[in-house]
DNA sequence: GGCGGAAACA
DNA sequence: TGTTTCCGCC
């Protein structure tokens, strides 16, 4: 029998890159850090009860930044318990598991008050969240507030290193190239080798290729973290827990996303800005600077725009500056089914719905809450639980009605992107990254035939010649 | 209530 | 690995 409980009913079923709402994205199930596993983890399943007003009743955010209480133990350890199909679920049990994350550092225990825990969303977003999109992240960013001082989050190359296992230790073949140079904001540099996406040859780029078009992707790199920046909405804004209009979160918390650039963000982050980085404005300037070799004067870890003076239909990519388009600019730049807006969708908080809301005691009953809901929060009733993962597929191309039944790629258990219709693709143009950075059709350069590169040498050297005369 | 050890489990 | 379950201790 099909375990209606609700391990698999709550899975986005879509990619959350295209899941409207404050869903969290597919690495919140962890299926690349939980290898062969796509269970909710604790820690989640708590993030989405605090962004659900209706939940607000039994667990809240509450004083610091970051931190909540539970209000009704029993309630939430009955949620978790439908949840993970544990029916014997009971907040003692819960509380052990809560504490699991001490370890970790991704919660911790607010003493003195009752049921009282605090996130470590450095931590939460860091484990889980590609760096350039967690240096963007506003989590990240008010780390400084909910840490109750100006002190900054642990960014130091070590903190980094941990925080990415799989990635060989410090040192030579570690994230960071160190030794070269003094300790300092200039010190540790974040090693482009490690971040062959950053670098890629002789210019760098701050969006994956796959945001701007799809092209062939060959020589394919190892990513060692598990994370492939080319995948669609790696570096998306929407590929991050979204700022909730109105919401759980105090606006306080979160800086104007025009502010949240890397140049807010500590060492070493803040290396990775060209000099003098003010505004997002100015970026594609300063990239046109940096873009040269990758690097500027020497420094290692520029991350630029390459040289491109078009405009780029980009959304809500951009590093501080995603947040300048509007959800309807963004769908109007991006249209679905063209291969440019991968990671882009439409952003809104259940919170402020108003329509359809039930209570935690409503849900008792067993009554899925809006069947066309996009959140993954529907809990229903333990009774017909039986396994876990029973609807679970590792491969498979499965259509979902939020899609409009586009088949969508499932590789590996995990949710890609939607594949765009045939049509839609252009053609593969270069097998360099950087080429599908231009536009497909480009105008034709105006370049005088002498310089056109089906010329002999010798013939455009002598047409050179002929035109300085001629302008001479 | 809160903590952490330990074993079991999937 | 991430819990779940149980337990003794404070």
């Amino acid at each position: 029998m099909d375990c209606n409980c609700v391990s698999d009913l709550l899975l986005p079923p879509v990619p959350a890159l295209w899941t409207p709402g404050f869903a969290f994205p597919d690495w919140a199930y962890k299926p690349e850090s939980s290898p062969g596993s796509r269970q909710i983890q604790l820690w989640h399943f708590i993030l989405e009860l605090l962004q659900k007003e209706e939940y607000h009743g039994v667990i809240a955010w509450q004083g610091d930044y970051g931190e909540f209480v539970i209000k009704d133990p029993d309630e939430v350890a009955r949620l978790w318990g439908i949840r993970k199909c544990k029916p014997h679920m009971n907040y003692d049990k819960l509380s052990r598991a809560l504490r699991y994350y001490y370890n970790k550092r991704i919660l911790h225990k607010t003493k003195g008050k009752r049921f009282t825990y605090k996130f470590n969303f450095s931590k939460v977003v860091l484990v889980n969240y590609p760096i350039l999109d967690m240096a963007n992240s506003p989590f990240f960013l008010a780390q400084n507030h909910f840490n109750g001082s100006s002190a900054t989050p642990d960014c130091s190359p070590e903190a980094i290193q941990s925080l990415f296992p799989r990635l060989p230790d410090t040192g030579r073949g570690g994230l960071f190239d160190r030794g070269t140079t003094a300790p300092g904001p200039e010190g540790d540099k974040l090693r482009l080798d490690t971040f062959p996406f950053l670098s890629s040859g002789a210019q760098c780029y701050t969006k994956p290729p796959s945001l701007l078009g799809p092209y062939p992707r060959s020589p394919s790199f190892d990513y060692p973290w598990g994370f492939n920046p080319y995948l669609p909405g790696a570096f998306s804004l929407n590929n991050c827990p979204k700022l909730p209009p109105g919401s759980l979160y105090p606006s306080q918390f979160y800086p104007n996303p025009l502010q949240s650039s890397l140049s807010q963000l500590p060492h070493p982050f803040s290396s990775l800005l060209p000099p003098a980085e003010t505004g997002a404005g100015e970026r594609g300037v300063a990239g046109q600077n940096g873009g040269a070799n990758g690097t500027a004067g020497g420094q290692a870890g520029r991350i630029c725009l390459p040289p491109y003076p078009g405009s780029l239909p980009l959304g809500r990519t951009d590093i501080g500056n995603g947040a300048a388009l509007s959800e309807r600019e963004t769908a109007e730049a991006n249209p679905p089914g063209t291969g440019l807006n991968l990671g882009l969708g439409a952003v809104s908080l259940g919170a402020g719905n108003g329509t359809g809301q039930q209570s935690p005691t409503e849900r008792r009953g067993g009554v899925k809450q809006d069947p066309e809901s996009d959140s993954d929060l529907e809990i229903t009733d333990l009774s017909d639980c039986s396994s876990e993962n029973e609807n679970e597929h590792e491969f498979s191309i499965r259509k979902d009605a939020g899609l409009g039944n586009r088949p969508q790629l499932v590789l590996d258990g995990k949710k890609g992107s939607v594949l765009p219709p045939i049509t839609s693709l252009p053609p593969p143009v270069s097998p360099h990254p950087l080429k599908s950075l231009m536009p497909i059709n480009p105008h034709p350069p105006s370049i005088p035939p002498s310089l056109s590169p089906s010329m002999p040498l010798h013939e455009r050297h002598r047409e050179t010649e002929t035109l300085k005369m001629i302008h001479s």
